[in-house]
DNA sequence: CTATACAGAACCAATGCAGTCCTATTTAGG
DNA sequence: CCTAAATAGGACTGCATTGGTTCTGTATAG
């Protein structure tokens, strides 16, 4: 129902955890008491988010996960894309012959559009921003002001 | 992975169908044909446009869907709402007790700012601007000149 | 050398989605 | 009146995705 899968939310939770000591490791199982969340779910979201470059591990005694970047420079569309892969709300927004009506289909570009927005939309948020407890609403004011 | 579902994207073609002749009467094997999905598919995409009071129906020979109101005053979010039901970017985005991080959670008010943001983007897009070949980015632009 | 902790993959159950089918009910026209 | 065309409203099913677990391997501090 054009929602985000219930891991990426966790994972934007996660992240924001991190975010808010950004030099400090922790180690899955950490985080998994500290959000209640069972430890092999939040070890798997680390490892998707690892992979994507978002973050740093060291192994071993002591070991953990750590922001790749400063707070500022990871976005929630980062984040998004490293659980559920790139963003694409249609099926014919990413490359040819994904959809069956191409043929003479005449709101491709137009759903192109929209999801280029959105995709703009959730790179303008940083993990500094989720990580404040209200966030700044430049972006949602400049949307409203702008519709009739 | 964010996006919409299949047959809401058959929704959307089917109406900017109908929004180019507004007063027209089509029936649902006429605009399977002309799509080109199968019937009963398109069938039961037109029962649930009907039941959100987007379409007029009549029945009996001759009969058939039509617009009920004019397609500047249909929003894509309307009809990403009857195909898919209200507009919920996460768990929690809908009423309390649906997400299990509840419990101190940092991320949810900025997570209801973000799909807030999407639904006004969605309802500022009427079928009258899909039914144009490219449609006038002036929401996308806005977005785009306040974004660092 | 051992306990800790990540790395990567395979695996399974359940949910939701795409698609079909069947049975009313309404209406135009002969 | 009677029939064919068309919608109204369900119930039903196969499939893909997702949420979640488990197992084996590897690195590292002490
Ligand atoms: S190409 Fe996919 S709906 Fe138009
Ligand atoms: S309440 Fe659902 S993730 Fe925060």
């Amino acid at each position: 129902m054009l929602r985000i899968a219930k891991l990426t939310d966790y994972a934007t939770v996660l992240m924001v955890r991190l975010a808010r000591e950004p030099g400090r490791y922790f180690s899955a199982a950490q985080l998994a008491v500290e959000l209640g969340v069972p430890q092999p779910t939040v070890a798997k979201l680390l490892k998707r988010l690892l992979r994507a470059h978002l973050l740093a591990s060291t192994r071993g005694v002591g070991g953990g996960y750590s922001l790749a970047l400063a707070p500022h420079a990871i976005s929630v569309a980062d984040v998004v894309g490293a659980i559920e892969g790139p963003l694409a709300l249609t099926e014919c927004a990413r490359g040819k012959g994904n959809c069956s009506l191409e043929r003479g289909c005449a709101t491709r570009a137009n759903w192109q559009l929209i999801n280029h927005a959105l995709r703009v939309a959730l790179q303008a948020v940083s993990l500094a921003d989720m990580a404040r407890p209200q966030l700044q609403p430049v972006y949602v004011q400049a949307l409203q002001e702008k519709m009739p």
